[in-house]
DNA sequence: GCCGTTTTCGGCCCGACTGTTTTCAGTCG
């Protein structure tokens, strides 16, 4: 068994044992030993050979005989009995807002409620109200928390769904009819939310390649299964369609299925002011003559414009702007030369200062900059002074061997309720940089929300504004604050805003990067990275980027060790001399 | 269930907020 799969049911585990009601203390030490194997990093199944589980802080007597089990068999008879007397339904209700495992045991057993569907008839019949520690607003709490739950579930964020529709691509790629496999779609586009995966095909033997397509294993369903379109949803809960088109119409259906709607529709008006008829299947003159396109290069040309990359076309200018040739050269993965927001050991990151050392080396980013918490930020082993001297000592010390590759010293400060920093600034003043983040009281008005962040960005130490709006892709909407206040202030104050990477972020949004740019505000690429994965959600970031017409003078992170290190330094001075 | 010890028990992270209460439990970050 492989050692996410350890780490997840133990993880599972303490949530069953805070179902049932057990002593929250043991729950906690099945999370906790989840953790320390994820930090630990070493391969589970070694530790269990040589016998060193045990040592393992965190891992005593009763979990080194369950993880032995588990890594041994493959099965855990503990486990799997926990998990027979709670129903999946159970653990389901855990993902409404509000609804803890206090609450959701107390309407299992109680009312016997085992999902999400008999919860929310449970709140129609108003029963909720008649529990302990249950009201009225709780009960409409749960009701709306159960619409966006509900909202969202046809939804899946970018990573998974890219993830998973490069795995259909390259099994369509596998069969040998298949002749040409292009993703298209919203996930081409790279929007950040998908509903489903569209794929593309030319085939030499269509019907091959469909039956090829409905066996993939991974298939919970098949919903459609025809010569030209195939349907199925994956075991994630993602739809994915297949369509196979003839090798003369690929350009046209790329371009058709890549989208977005109004991008379509900008662009066959523009083809009926030309004589032209375009639709997916090809560019037709008058006399239904087609022109042929090898690629979607040629298409927009035959138009009359320049190429339009993918995550530019949601009619938003993008049109008009490549009439002109004014499409931006849009910033790549490549430029990207050196990343901020990494999180250490030394918060609630998994890793410690050399191990992220090492993989930016490794990425061959030329800087690192580290971000852990604040003092404040307590649930996340924020920062007490002594601790951050105590970094900062063990920084210089990694980069001792200096080989152009530096760690920066900075930090992720929380925005206190009344927009103060978390930190004096006899300690603020030792970072190379500040990223402001708020992390609590969510729930200000929108004008004090405002005032609050606008107050931060002022801070003569702050040298960023971490995820803005603090949304939650399918999870937790925006916070009420007035962005184009924020972004003015920002210009104003010469602060770089975030674009935090985390795919369940993705804040500051595409639509306001553009704004952003035309306000002057430098923009940051941060993948807030926790653990050694994080590093690449550093590429949505890019992806947001590009879908706000960013290039790469727009960007902080382009620029080299040297010129970053200066930029830092005359940003600040510029603020603290004023 | 782990850990450390004044060594076989007692503590284990905590502050803000919300909605319930009538002094606090549960959730969240």
């Amino acid at each position: 068994m492989d050692r996410e799969s350890v780490i997840a049911i133990l993880d599972e585990i303490a949530i069953l044992l805070e179902l049932k009601g057990e002593n929250p203390f043991k729950s906690r030490a099945y999370s906790n030993a989840a953790r320390a194997l994820e930090a630990d990093g070493r391969d589970i199944s070694q530790l269990v050979v040589s016998g060193e589980l045990g040592k393992v802080n965190g891992i005593g007597a009763g979990l080194t005989e369950k993880i032995t089990e588990l890594v041994q068999t493959g099965k855990l008879a503990y486990y799997l009995q926990l998990k027979s007397e709670i129903p999946d339904g159970v653990l389901e209700i855990l993902r409404v807002p509000g609804m803890g495992p206090k609450k959701v045991r107390a309407v299992y057993t109680e009312l016997g409620v085992d999902s999400l569907g008999s919860l929310e008839y449970a709140c129609r019949e108003n029963r909720l109200v008649t529990l302990p520690g249950f009201g009225s607003k709780t009960q409409q709490k749960v009701l709306e928390g159960i619409e966006r739950l509900k909202k969202f579930r046809e939804r899946h964020l970018l990573d998974m769904a890219l993830i998973e529709a490069g795995r259909l691509a390259d099994y369509i790629r596998q069969s040998p009819n298949a002749t040409r496999v292009e993703i298209a779609g919203s996930l081409r586009r790279r929007r950040e939310t998908i509903k489903d995966v569209d794929i593309l095909v030319t085939a030499v033997n269509p019907e091959a390649v469909m039956n090829h397509f409905v066996a993939y294993p991974e298939v919970e369903t098949v919903t459609g299964h025809g010569e030209t379109k195939s349907s199925i949803v994956l075991n994630t809960g993602i739809n994915a369609d297949l369509r196979v088109v003839r090798q003369d119409q690929f350009a046209y259906a790329l371009h058709h299925f890549t989208g977005s709607r109004e991008h379509n529709t900008e662009m066959r008006s523009r083809a009926r002011k030309m004589g032209l008829k375009m639709n997916e299947y090809g560019l037709f003159k008058d006399d239904e003559q087609p022109i042929e396109c090898a690629d979607e290069q040629s298409l927009f040309q035959e138009l009359g414009l320049q190429y339009i990359p993918p995550e530019l076309r949601e009619n938003t200018g993008e049109i008009e702007a490549a009439e002109r040739g004014e499409i931006p050269t849009l910033i790549e993965p490549g430029d990207v030369r050196g990343i901020f927001h990494v999180h250490s050991n030394y918060s609630d990151g998994s890793m410690t200062l050399e191990r992220i050392a090492a993989i930016g080396r490794s990425l061959g980013y030329e800087y690192v900059g580290i971000a852990d918490h604040s003092q404040s930020a307590r649930y996340a082993h924020g920062l007490e002074p002594e601790r951050v001297i105590e970094q900062h000592r063990e920084i210089d010390e990694v980069n001792k061997g200096a080989d152009g590759f530096r760690l920066l010293k900075g930090i992720e400060s929380d925005i206190l309720k009344d927009g103060s920093l978390d930190y004096s600034d006899d300690i603020l003043e030792q970072f190379d940089f500040v990223i402001a983040s708020v992390h609590s009281n969510f729930n200000l008005s929108e004008r004090e929300m405002t005032e609050r962040i606008l107050k931060a960005l002022r801070n003569p130490f702050v040298t960023m504004l971490g995820h803005p709006t603090g949304r939650l892709l399918l999870a937790r909407e925006p916070y009420p604050v007035d962005l184009e206040a924020v972004l003015e202030c920002a210009a104003e104050n010469g602060v770089a805003v975030e674009i935090n990477a985390n795919p369940h972020r993705l804040d500051l949004d595409w639509i306001h990067c553009k704004r952003a740019k035309a306000l002057g505000v430098r923009i940051a690429i941060c993948p807030d990275a926790h653990d050694e994965e994080g590093f690449e959600d550093t590429a949505y970031g890019v992806a947001v980027a590009r879908r706000g017409w960013l290039e790469r003078s727009d960007i902080i992170n382009t620029m080299a060790l040297t010129e970053v290190t200066a930029w830092l330094q005359r940003q600040r001075s510029a603020k603290t001399t004023r």
